[in-house]
DNA sequence: TAGATTGTTAATCGATTAACAATC
DNA sequence: TAGATTGTTAATCGATTAACAATC
């Protein structure tokens, strides 16, 4: 579809974009420049107009940027015009949450199923969804189309899981397990390795009160 | 501390080494090369002898890396030779996910309150932590020496708790809600934005199957 | 038309990789 | 000592910023 590869340095930005451009368009704002979203979004205006123009001129000379107009655009760029089928596999309280947050179904992730190894969670009602064994998880993907797997279990078993939902075919996983996962270059990969993070934040904590 | 300001490309690597190293120290590995580490985490040897040499010399001309040392002393770079003190504000299913992961708690992360605004949650027990009303907050974070406030609530009130834990004088905010926080340089932010994550992979599916 | 602001090329900056001398 | 591998400098690559001609 694209011509030149666009750099994950760009993507990440892109959902950010994507916020402050929701935001305008429902404060009522029909036009920014880039030197205003910039002054905003503290990022160079210059960014900006790059980063937009990795996808074609979205803007006009003069003008500035239509922010409905830019706010679709980006929209279908990041591929929210289409929905996606999720299961979540680990039904503990971060795969509780994760089906439980709403906000995603809005941007049309919708949570299709819940899955988990401990049978005494069988049968649970999570959201109207219930929590199923894992021996259901091969036919359930195909019968329901599921094209993101979120695995929210410990790091033991996730390895395995993953390799069971490759081999379903699936698109993409979104890990939260602590470990890094083999998959083939078809199969996308986010990871969110919340201690990490944290981890991140204690470096900071502790290197932030240098002269 | 340190001499030069090590970049946040470097520091985002670290946890993930320390990973990789506390995973070889508990197989029993003694010792290991930038080159066998290199074909293990699938980045370059350059980058990783690179990365550790930012924070002085670890290894050993002709030997390699002591694991366990080498793991130690990551650990103590990311601050994880002492302990944090965590309040969770937002009960919701995502806080109490947090409160309830163990795994941080072994780290040195302790999670020492909770709040929440619904006067409907207070009181309520998560692991042993009672969920207190909101006008505790200031007083709790004092009389316990609080450094690090997560924020699990929706955007709505977002703005307004990290203002009133700036005034407090945390030093950290680990902020799950979905906004950019407006703080002083003195206290370190760093985020948490799942959907934005979960729209990078709905745009990697998009363009994966590209030629 | 004149002013504003994009789209895009060129310059700079920083991060990654390669190479190799130092040294265990 | 010879071999291995680091620490570190130099080369490359990619990403960000600056500048400006195109154009609305």
């Amino acid at each position: 579809m694209e011509a030149k590869e666009i750099s994950q340095a760009v993507v990440s930005r892109l959902p950010r974009y994507f916020r402050y451009l929701g935001e305008l368009k429902d404060e009522g704002v029909e036009r920014i420049s880039s030197q205003e979203l910039s002054k905003l979004m503290r990022v160079t205006a210059s960014q900006i107009r790059q980063d937009f123009n990795n996808f074609g001129g979205f803007g006009q000379q003069g003008y500035g940027y239509n922010v409905e107009y830019l706010y679709t655009e980006i929209g279908k760029i990041l591929g929210l015009d289409q929905t996606h089928r999720l299961i979540i596999i680990g039904a503990g309280h971060l795969g509780q949450a994760i089906a439980n947050y709403m906000n995603f179904e809005r941007r049309g992730f919708l949570i299709k199923g819940l899955f988990d190894a401990d049978p005494e969670l069988a049968g649970k009602m999570v959201r109207q969804i219930p929590v199923r064994p894992m021996e259901e998880l091969e036919q359930f993907i195909q019968a329901n189309n599921i094209d993101i797997g979120v695995l929210t279990i410990p790091k033991d078993g996730a390895a395995a899981v993953s390799d069971r939902l490759v081999k379903c075919g699936i698109k993409a996983i979104w890990n939260f397990a602590h470990l890094d996962l083999d998959v083939p270059d078809s199969v996308q990969v986010e990871n969110v390795h919340l201690s990490d993070s944290l981890m991140k934040l204690s470096y900071n904590i502790r290197n932030s009160s240098e002269s």
